[in-house]
DNA sequence: GACCCTAGCTAAACCGGTTTATCTGCGGCT
DNA sequence: AGCCGCAGATAAACCGGTTTAGCTAGGGTC
């Protein structure tokens, strides 16, 4: 029932145990055919490294570490993060350790505490700050980290994104295409540096435009767009910060009597299922794949490999009925 | 930099080391003024053990893991599992070691692997089939494991699960209150033990029932829905065994010239955001909550607890707009 | 033939804990 | 005084690997 261990691999091929370690792991100091036979004895004995006692003696943990800071319930609701969590599986031979939190403090704290303990290989840092610590904080441990989703470079960090700035240009000037002047924002929370990128190219391309503040949940949304759609110069074009909001904006514009999309264009930032039964127009990226892109940086960067920024595919635009010209 | 091991303690507080490991964990050997001296230089020195180093020595390894047998680019669209992963988290303190895998043989040969390794002190096992291997594997290895959402009792585990069978009974009854005789299933994939409950209980109740078989992808549920809609004989109402099916059971409808719910009634299974705002009556259960129920129970057999079965709350029919009386 | 190098291997230390066996005083009992 | 028992602490072994220092034998060089 036991697993063979390496001292039994040494005993049965007669050497020592040292000497095993060094021909498992394909190092020289032992010969080719004291090698072979140990290769020989291990795989018959159905061998497989411990891990946990590897992650001791300061080599691979097999492991590589997520944290998500969030009330856990709302959670479920994000199926961004489980098309990546997904996505990143999908390129990762290792484990991942994923733990949700309730408090930015408490993540850095497990962060230190999971490389002290050298229970990861690598993080993954996703929903970036505007001045984030975790940056620092990776760099002083020495903890290899792939920055997910935060555009542009991060310290001595890979980092993995999407242009956010130019995919939201792109939106607004496909709204002005169809003849829309006051636009607004649905924005998400301001802490997050992607939501600043956002507002950023927003303004700076917007002819006539307002930002609303909101939190990705549905209440949100709703609050907002009532509050867009009573107001006395209501815009003719609303642009939702995720699909949990523009569906909710959706359903508010219908108990208004706002048509949708002859008095109201709607446009949805991250596609789904939502959007597709929704018919919104929705700025689709592949969150699988942008997930494997993460995963291979990180492997990358564990590897050695000097940390290097890619940049994923531009979200591209996928119009549904939700959007037209301006009446 | 580097944490503080129980050799600094040791040397601090001027004793040996395992009178620290004693002190530490709250065992006799110790007197109580060495005890408080230890904790005090433990506590100012910020002293984190290592779960690693603990794990190595046949102690608690301060992660469960839970295995996902799945296409990875199914996983992201199954909300149900985010939303029960998000729930254990909730009743946790230990992390969540998260393997995607893409055969049940690989499945079991990870779950022997982190035994070994000491990687879990736990497991959960989900998508239960009708005669599950794993179940002997668990009780042979001694890994404390839970199962989730398969109903009854499996060997020594312990178990929390929801009774699909009366909600199932509970549904068709409601069908029939409206007058619906002829009534179909959209089934979930047959090797799960939870889709056989579903089936004896659907065909236990129906007067005139027809079962397709399904694997939870929009794309059988169309082809499901076209195929009884065309059919001579075609049902006045359908449950599907989840929602991502049953929306687009409802397209197909839809497109086909049946009016919901006047011509057919639709149930899905699994509520969700996608149900709401397609108003479709569905069984809906707090996923959530069942995940932080199966965590509790995780935490109590790995603490030594008896193995224990906990019925979950009945999954609860929420009527919207998609079923209505028999035409 | 003396000397040096190096390939190939072993023994032992180490990682950071837990656990067991052993040692040291001290108090109580006869 | 002599003996036992026990609390309190320590040293050492152990978990399963990695890594380093050290040993040995064989070949090449002068």
């Amino acid at each position: 029932m036991k697993r063979p261990t390496i001292k039994d691999i040494a005993a049965a091929a007669g050497v020592s145990k040292g000497a095993v370690s060094l021909a498992l792991n394909g190092r020289s100091g032992v010969s080719e055919s004291t090698r072979a036979r140990v290769l020989d004895v291990a795989s018959s004995l159905g061998y497989r490294p411990s891990s946990t006692a590897r992650a001791l003696s300061s080599a691979s943990a097999d492991a590589v570490g997520l944290v998500l800071v969030r009330p856990p319930r709302a959670l479920g609701d994000e199926a961004f993060f489980f098309q990546l969590i997904a996505g990143m599986q999908s390129e990762m031979s290792s484990a991942l350790l994923l733990q949700v939190v309730s408090s930015r403090s408490a993540e850095i704290e497990l962060y230190q505490r999971w490389w002290a303990e050298h229970r990861v290989d690598g993080v993954f840092l996703v929903d970036l700050l505007v001045s984030d610590p975790r940056v620092e904080l990776m760099s002083s441990l020495g903890l290899p980290a792939v920055v997910v989703g935060g555009a542009g470079h991060h310290g001595s960090l890979a980092s993995v994104w999407a242009d956010d700035y130019a995919a939201m240009t792109s939106v607004v000037l496909y709204l002005k295409s169809l003849g829309h002047r006051r636009i607004a924002r649905v924005a998400g929370l301001s802490s997050l540096l992607h939501t600043v990128r956002r507002d950023q190219a927003f303004l700076a391309s917007v002819v006539d435009g307002v930002i609303v503040a909101g939190d990705y949940t549905a209440e949100a949304g709703a609050a907002a767009t009532r509050a867009l759609l009573t107001s006395p110069d209501r815009p003719s074009a609303i642009v939702y910060d995720n699909d949990v909001m523009a569906v909710a904006g959706a359903e508010v514009a219908a108990s208004l009597g706002v048509s949708v999309p002859r008095e109201l264009s709607i446009v949805a930032w991250d596609d789904s299922v939502l959007c597709q039964h929704g018919r919104l127009t929705a700025l689709s990226r592949d969150t699988f794949a942008f997930g494997a892109r993460a995963a291979r940086a990180l492997v990358a960067v564990v590897g050695g490999a000097l940390p290097t920024d890619v940049e994923d595919v531009l979200p591209e635009l996928v119009v549904r009925g939700s959007t037209g010209p301006v009446s």
